[in-house]
DNA sequence: TAAGTTTCCGCAAACGTTTGCAATAACTTT
DNA sequence: AAAGTTATTGCAAACGTTTGCGGAAACTTA
């Protein structure tokens, strides 16, 4: 059990949420972060088949509402990968974006920083306060657009 | 007929792809704008309610393949609103990315220079190639950070 | 610990969007 | 103009996700 994890729960308790069995589960498979992509990052369908293990009721509609109520409260974090929804464990110390490749479906951390300056020039130029906790940019990533260029050559 | 409209039948043919009555027809729609936003982009189902009074066997599936169709042709761009999708006649001289509300759903065109920089240092650090065709960056803008801020201070 | 209050859950149905399939229609060739 | 080729269509079913509802479980109060 992280620290990070028990803040969480923390967390729900502090706001008035109920402590149950669904939610602590996948809190814990959340934050477990043990899914497929092998980059913590996890599925909707990869935590609904892990907390069945644990809890065969478990509903799907139960874990998506899960997912948005931890969304709501910072304790994870949503990445649209491929056009799917996946969640990580929020980290406080370690807050970051998301490059997507839409050719591998690889998620690529982002710091903040790089950011930064897009921000304040929306916020000055046009009033503009973008959402930048579940900011995600889709694109090719170097490894996909060296296999692209491979291809081309052998044509 | 607008020369937008006629590049775009252009298009499709050059391509080899047929041109039918329902192409046309979502053609002609999406480059009137005529949707309920008033600012050119047009929802899916504004499209489809459209297409079937212009031709009553218009299908819904029809209309998503049509759009993707003219999507992946460069001809119309995406853009997400409130996790809908919402389509555009794309300007050769007036590329622009989007700023969406989520508070009112509005969409705030976007002039690329903003995003020149960060395209180049995504480039360059990372070898990252963003597809920016279709980015769109949600957050509030000023009018909706003002009302709320006016609830505040009414409570 | 028992009763009362209210959030939460499982289920089923709906949402917007995508897909497989067999029939049709656009284009090409003769 | 007719026949042949193949992309495209309408339909129905499926996808991933959200929602309404009535019963159940978590918490509160006594
Ligand atoms: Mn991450
Ligand atoms: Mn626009
Ligand atoms: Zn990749
Ligand atoms: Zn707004």
């Amino acid at each position: 059990m992280t620290i990070k994890h028990e803040k969480a729960i923390e967390t729900l308790r502090l706001k008035g949420h109920r402590l149950t069995p669904q939610r602590l589960i996948v809190l814990s498979i959340i934050a477990s972060g043990d899914g497929a992509s092998g980059d913590g990052h996890m599925g909707v369908d990869e935590v609904f088949q892990a907390a069945k293990k644990a809890y065969p009721y478990m509903d799907i509609a139960t874990v998506y509402r899960t997912l948005h109520l931890f969304k709501d409260l910072g304790v994870v974090t949503e990445v649209a990968i491929g056009d799917r929804l996946h969640f990580e464990l929020t980290d406080p110390n370690g807050r970051h974006h998301h490059m997507v490749c839409r050719v591998c479906n690889g998620a690529f951390n982002l710091s903040p920083h790089y950011l930064a300056e897009f921000r304040d020039t929306l916020n000055k130029e046009f009033g503009f306060e973008p959402d930048l906790e579940h900011f995600a940019v889709s694109g090719v990533c170097a490894e996909c657009q060296e296999s692209s260029q491979e291809q081309q050559i052998q044509d």
